[in-house]
DNA sequence: CAAAAAATGTTTACACCGATAACATGTCCG
DNA sequence: CGGACATGTTATCGGTGTAAACATTTTTTG
């Protein structure tokens, strides 16, 4: 067809470009999409399907289908430390504010259970807490969670007694946000709230 | 082919049959792929190819692919209970045999990354720690565990401090072993022992 | 401004997957 | 023997991720 119609097709703020720009649109429907199935029934076509495009065309904005997902769990982490920072604000410093921060960890997880996954089964992401590893780099605003964490110790304790804490206080409130999630433990509040109050003792 | 060359073809055994008991075979070379490769990509069709048959000869022994894993994840648990009996055996009572247990617990999952996923994200099958939930049934030998949990807090505890401290244990000692499956906390010995060490604090 | 270059999207194709239906074969029991 | 049944196979379907070749649009450049 050499003809065009009506439509105007020079970029009239929404209909620039060959699309608009995908790349984001797709990040948008994935994660649209990973809010209301489990994590292993997101596929790629199916993206490209809601973002009203050829499976193929995701290839010019992501290598594989791996970094569609990549990009999934940046956007997933960003609104983790959204919700830490409002947990954080919304609780008086000191042991209180701490429980909050594990209530928060798993409260995210149970609202966004397959993104929560994805962003957990990425080996190269970020990480909403740093383990005591040398070089964990640490997500977006999560020093405020290890400020917090090393503020319970107190500064003057040894480096490697804090990053313990750290990494019990983690492993606390992801072991029970994941055994809610599969299913092993029944999502009552009550046990939570046992479970995340002795995440310090 | 109508004749039969030389080998017997009355169920001399271990021929019995058409195959000789499909089934085991299957649930063996199961256990076998899953512990080389991640457990997504254990397919069906891979599983009948190393067993030498065909895919679909599957369907004649469980309805579909969900039912064989269901099947890895049973013969999963009776491993990880007979490691935890040798944990339980090899430390004299008290909490020296709970840490035990706690370490029995990150160790085999280390051993066994997708088989250990495969188990504790098959919401009906049975559970390694009964959860405080009513009903929870509680996998083969680990009464054991539940007695060790109990006797650390004493007989006369009231129910629900058992019971939450049972959870809280078996959070901390799964959430690290999660974390360190998928990559986002190192296996060190000394990491895993600083947090087990300290679960039942 | 026109033509070359780059970016973006589509169609086609392939290999794999889980699952169903129809068919073939072996085994057992009357 | 001969049917009844259990077991395994082939053919096929719709689904997936991905690569190759092609088309179109935007940008850049002479």
């Amino acid at each position: 067809m050499s003809e065009k119609d009506n439509t105007v097709n020079i970029h009239s703020e929404k209909n620039r470009y060959h699309h608009g720009d995908l790349r984001s649109a797709l990040i948008e429907e994935g994660l649209k999409l990973i809010d209301t199935g489990p994590a292993d029934a997101l596929s790629l076509r199916e993206i490209a399907r809601n973002a009203g495009v050829s499976a193929t065309a995701v290839y010019r904005h992501f290598p594989d289908k791996a970094a569609l997902l990549g990009a999934l769990c940046l956007e997933g982490h960003a609104r983790m430390a959204k919700a830490f920072e409002a947990a954080m604000a919304s609780a008086s410093p000191g042991v209180e504010a701490f429980n909050a921060m594990g209530r928060a960890y798993v409260t995210f997880a149970l609202a966004h259970p397959s993104l929560f996954r994805l962003m957990m089964a990425q080996p190269d992401g970020p990480v909403p807490v740093p383990p005591p590893s040398p070089g964990g780099g640490g997500s977006d605003g999560m020093q405020i969670l290890v400020n917090a964490i090393d503020g319970l110790f107190g500064p003057d304790a040894p480096a490697h007694v804090r990053e313990a804490g750290r990494l019990r206080a983690w492993s606390l409130v992801h072991g029970l946000a994941m055994l809610i999630l599969d299913g092993q433990v029944p999502a009552e509040p009550a046990l939570i709230d046992a479970v995340v109050d002795a995440s310090v003792l």
